[in-house]
DNA sequence: CGCCCTGTTGACCGCTCTCAAGCGGCGTGG
DNA sequence: CCACGCCGCTTGAGAGCGGTCAACAGGGCG
């Protein structure tokens, strides 16, 4: 693990590896103590459970929020990727466990000094707030879609999401980060039926997979068509945090 | 549709109908223009859509957070109490329709002046703060078991939770405000079958129905077995009654 | 080459949905 | 007072989607 503290934040963003949200956030580090951290794959940042001492905010790389019950079954709350803060918690313990997806840096920032600083400084207070609220509006529409869709809708919302997150226009073709398991739990499906909706997805003509973690999409259209069983909806900022 | 000022959260609060959490929010209003309203079951708040123009604070009654797709699938997102604030959204038009359950008051904040007051306020902004954040944590647990569990352990699960909403000890018997529907699109289940899960509870012992709205739960220790998502756990002392 | 890990495919089963009928409380009106 | 209709809820029968269990495929790597 690999533990760094505030020039850390200078080179990143001078090399151009954060991205706006985060770049905006971190500078209004300098006055609180933050420590940046680097995490291998399916590495945990924090546990179920664990003192509620730091906020974090991802600067690079892809974090999991994952909910385990004690018989094994697992969901995932949220994905978060730069700029995404997390672990704010109402209470003063844990209730996910936020682990990194593939290799990522994230910075720890003291829960104390980060309150005491939104009291402060309502700039940084709205960004905070901003992102917490972007985070209950996503997970709306990801319990409605656990609750109320198909294998098929699920995933092909999954997909049109995730090509809204990237920067810019809606890119053509996706990469997928996690693995398939990461999706099932995140969909509420089993990896069965994720590989299933795949192919299924293929054989319509909506996607092609050259490779299992890449994911071109073929007809935004249609894909768009099964993701929105909610058409009216305007198309959420690609910034969400889902 | 009774609509008045200031001086009814006075008259609420000197009547006692307000519970402790509205109450320490309400302290902030005289700052704000509090508009005071009261809706008949059913009555739409805001609609999907409409202008982010308030906040709203669940005074009196319960109301329900809906969302509906084009081709009518419905999900509720959550249910709010008095205490409760709701409406908090990061774009500036409502993603979920506010409805109330049954006849309720809210009081709804002009969301320019609740943010200004969020920035001069430190006591005000960590209410709410901490009101977003347990409304994020409590999205959480309602996924994982609209993602992940049975028919059987959703409906034990609502109904442990609204137990543990009421003031004071765990009561032996739960009060449904709300219709079979409604738990129905909670859960992400059909009417029917929170119908049949209903019979079955009943069938094991483990509550009585006195009345379709009234819930006795009579053996706590199987049913809280049940809303952990916990398959494997042991069962507790049926004399382990909170 | 062979192992391991991830992902795919197949066969079968069961939970929940769908469609439909029946029930019961309550308000209305004769 | 009872008859009637409405609405919310329950119950039943059958179907389908996704889960479960199991085998297989393919790529990375020692």
């Amino acid at each position: 693990m690999n533990v760094a503290v505030r020039p850390r934040v200078q080179a990143l963003r001078q090399a151009g590896e954060v991205l706006d949200l985060a770049d905006v956030t971190t500078s209004f580090f300098p006055y609180s103590e933050a420590v940046i951290v680097s995490y291998a794959p399916g590495q945990e940042v924090v546990g179920e459970g664990d003192p509620t001492d730091n906020y974090f905010l991802v600067m690079r790389g892809v974090f999991r929020a994952v909910k385990v019950t004690r018989d094994g079954r697992r969901q995932i709350f949220a994905f978060y990727m730069p700029g995404d803060m997390c672990g704010l918690e109402p209470d003063d313990t844990h209730g996910l466990t936020i682990e990194a997806v593939n290799a990522g840096t994230i910075a720890a920032l003291s829960r104390q000094v980060c309150r005491a600083r939104m009291g402060r400084d309502p700039q940084f207070n709205n960004a905070v707030f901003d992102n917490v609220t972007r985070a209950l509006a996503c997970a709306v529409d990801h319990m409605t879609m656990v609750g109320r869709s198909s294998a098929e809708e699920r995933l092909a919302w999954f997909l049109w999401m995730l090509g809204g997150r990237a920067r810019g226009r809606r890119p053509a073709s996706v990469e997928l980060a996690m693995q398939r398991q990461d999706i099932a739990d995140y969909l509420g499906l089993t990896i069965e039926t994720v590989s299933r909706t795949f192919t299924h997805l293929k054989a319509q003509g909506l996607v092609a997979l050259p490779t299992t973690r890449r994911v071109d999409i073929l007809r935004p259209d249609l894909l768009e068509r099964l993701a929105s069983a909610d058409r009216d909806a305007p198309i959420r900022s690609a910034r969400a945090v889902c």
